[in-house]
RNA sequence: GGUGGAGUGGCCGAGAGGCGAGGCAACGGACUGCAAAUCCGUCUACACGGGUUCAAAUCCCGUCUCCACCUCCA
C-alpha cells in the first residue's frame, strides 16, 4: 500500500508520487509572528510534522521547509500600537513560536526561512513577472507592483472560482490597479512606515506583498517543481492561489499537492485575538502536559475541523495516561519498554490513508488493551512485545513519552524523586504494618494523607508503588 | 452573488452502500480489606423529509441549521 494524500486542487485522495522517487519535498505556509501563538495556530505545525515524520517512517529523503514571515501589516500596526520596533515584536513571537512548537515535540523543518532575509529573490522573481507581462508598477506612482490577474488564464484555478464570480475587497484601494482582484507583489513604502521596514528595488523603497514571499522561498529552496505545499484552510484563497498563479506565471510547476489543515474553533467560531490568552501555549500548558495536548490535535485527524474545549483536552489527557501506564506497568515488571521495529499493519493502513490518525490511534488503544490483558495473564514477553509495538507507533506520530524533547522523564532518577521515594517507603511501611493488623482506618488514612499530597497509591502484586497523580 | 466544509450515541470523535472504529464518562461484574489500576460486559447513534437499492449514516432530490474563504487570518 502507498501513502495516499488528499489534494484540494483536485479535491480527491489520490497516491502520492514524488517528482523524484525516494524524495520528498514539503512546503509549509508557517505563522505571521505578531502575537503570541495559541492552539489554533500550532495545529498545522503539529499536523505537517505528523507528515514530515510519515514520510520519513516511509523511507523518503525529506526536504521540509516551513516558513516565518516576519514582515506584514499586523506586525507593523501592533508594534507601532505596543511601542517597540517592529522587527523586535516579529522576533520575540517568532521565539515564543519556537517554543511552543518545542514544547509540543514538533521536530524543526529543514529549514525555516523568514521573508525579511528573502527580499532580493523576491525582487528578482518580481522582474521575472514584470518581464513576462504578468505584473505591472502601479501607475499612481505609489511604487506598489501588482499581479495582473487577467493576464494569466488559469487565474482561480486551485479554488476553482471564476474571477468574474469574486467579490474585490472592500478595503481595496483600486487607484493603481487594473483590475480590483490584482494583488500586491510589491508594497511602495509610505511616509508612515519606520524605514527600517523598506528595502531597496527597482520600483523604488517598499516591502512585499505576502505571497511573493512564499513563491520566492520555495522555489529557493525546493525548486521550481516541488511535491507538497500545505498550510491552514483559510490559506487556500488568496494566499495559494495567489502564490500558485506568481510563481505559475514565472514559468515554475510549482506544487503538485495542496494538502490544508482545518480549523480549531471555540464556541463555534474561530479563535481571535479577543479569547485573550487563555488558550495561548503557555496557558495550556498550565493545564495538561505538551505530550498531552500533542495527543489531542494528533487523535482528531487533520481535515477536520475540531471544536477545541478543555472538556476535551482533560479527556485526552487522560486516555493518553492510559497508554503511558501500559509502558510503566510493562517497564516496572521488567525494565524499560524497548522500542519496536515494526508497526502494525493496520496502523500504517491508517496513516497511508491520507494520514488517517483517528483510525492509527484506535489500532495504538487495542494494543494498549491487549498488553494489559496479557500483562494481568502473567504474559510478560506477550505484553513487552506489545508494549514495544506501541512505543513504535507513538514515536513515528512525535508523541514517544520516553523522547527526550519532553525534558526529563517522569520517573527520572533525580534527587527530588529519589527524597520522596523515601518518605513514601517510610510511610508505606507504616501502612504495610497497619495493614498487616488489618487496622484499615490507619492505612487508609495514610494513603489519603498521600493523595492530599498528590501522590497516588496503587497496590499491585509486587508491593504498593506511588506515583504522581497529576504533574500539575 | 461565488467557492468549500459540517450536522453521528451522555460527551469527544472515526467511517462514506452490507461484518457495532476508538476514547472519555456512567452503570454492572471480575480483582482488592476498601480503593486505585487493569480486564469483561451494558448504553446499538448518524439534522429533517422524500427517493434509489435486496441493503443507505454512506448514493440521489428537497429542506433546516451551522461554519470557513472571496486579496496580507493558522
Amino acid at each position: 500500500m502507498t501513502l495516499r494524500l488528499y489534494d484540494t486542487a483536485t479535491r480527491e485522495v489520490r497516491d502520492f508520487v514524488p517528482l523524484v522517487e525516494g524524495r520528498a519535498g514539503l512546503y509549509l505556509c508557517g505563522l505571521t509572528v505578531q502575537s503570541e501563538p495559541h492552539v489554533g495556530h500550532v495545529r498545522s505545525g503539529v499536523d505537517f510534522d505528523v507528515l514530515q515524520r510519515w514520510l520519513r517512517h516511509s523511507g523518503y529523503d525529506v526536504t521540509f521547509i516551513r516558513n516565518v514571515t516576519d514582515i506584514d501589516d499586523k506586525i507593523l500596526t501592533k508594534a507601532a500600537d505596543q511601542g517597540r520596533p517592529w522587527f523586535n515584536l516579529a522576533y520575540a513571537m517568532h521565539r515564543e513560536l519556537d517554543r511552543a512548537y518545542a514544547a509540543l515535540n514538533v521536530a524543526p523543518p529543514t529549514y525555516e526561512p523568514a521573508a525579511t532575509g528573502h527580499v532580493p529573490e523576491m525582487v528578482e522573481l518580481i522582474g521575472a513577472l514584470v518581464e513576462r507581462g504578468h505584473a505591472y508598477a502601479a501607475a499612481d506612482g505609489s511604487g506598489d507592483v501588482y499581479f495582473d490577474v487577467r493576464s494569466w488564464p488559469s487565474y482561480g484555478e486551485l479554488t476553482r472560482q471564476g474571477i468574474d464570480d469574486m467579490e474585490a475587497a472592500e478595503d481595496a484601494d483600486p487607484r493603481g490597479k487594473r483590475d480590483p482582484r490584482d494583488f500586491a507583489l510589491w508594497k511602495g513604502r509610505k511616509a508612515t512606515e519606520p524605514e527600517t521596514a523598506s528595502w531597496p528595488s527597482p520600483w523604488g523603497r517598499g516591502r512585499p506583498g505576502w505571497h511573493i514571499e512564499c513563491s520566492a522561498m520555495a522555489g529557493k529552496y525546493l525548486g521550481p517543481a516541488f511535491d507538497i505545499h500545505g498550510g491552514g484552510v483559510d490559506l487556500r484563497f488568496p494566499h495559494h492561489e495567489n502564490e500558485q498563479a506568481q510563481s505559475r506565471a514565472a514559468g515554475h510547476a510549482f506544487a503538485s499537492y495542496w494538502l490544508h489543515n482545518a480549523w480549531i474553533t471555540t464556541a463555534g467560531e474561530k479563535m481571535s485575538k479577543s479569547l485573550g490568552n487563555t488558550l495561548s501555549i503557555p496557558s495550556v500548558l498550565q493545564r495538561v502536559r505538551g505530550v498531552e495536548l500533542r495527543f489531542y490535535l494528533v487523535a482528531a485527524h487533520y481535515r477536520s475541523h475540531v471544536e477545541f474545549s478543555f472538556e476535551a483536552l482533560d479527556e485526552a489527557a487522560q486516555g493518553f495516561r492510559r497508554i503511558e501506564g501500559l509502558l510503566d506497568r510493562v517497564a516496572a515488571a521488567g525494565g524499560p519498554v524497548e522500542c519496536g521495529d515494526t508497526l502494525p499493519a493496520a496502523f500504517v493502513a491508517a496513516m497511508d490513508d491520507d494520514l488517517g490518525t483517528p483510525a492509527a490511534v484506535a489500532v495504538l488503544y487495542d494494543a494498549v488493551r491487549e498488553g494489559n490483558r496479557q500483562l494481568a495473564a502473567g504474559d510478560h514477553a506477550g505484553a513487552r512485545e506489545l508494549a514495544g509495538g506501541v512505543r513504535a507507533m507513538l514515536a513515528v506520530l512525535g508523541l514517544d513519552p520516553a523522547d527526550p524533547a519532553w525534558g526529563p522523564a517522569a520517573g527520572a532518577d533525580d534527587q527530588l524523586t529519589h527524597a520522596v521515594d523515601v518518605l513514601v517507603a517510610g510511610l508505606l511501611e507504616q501502612r504495610d504494618a497497619a495493614r498487616a493488623a488489618k487496622d484499615w482506618p490507619t492505612a487508609d488514612a495514610l494513603r489519603d494523607r498521600l493523595k492530599d499530597a498528590g501522590i497516588a497509591i496503587e497496590d499491585t502484586p509486587d508491593g504498593p508503588k506511588w506515583s504522581l497523580t497529576d504533574a500539575r
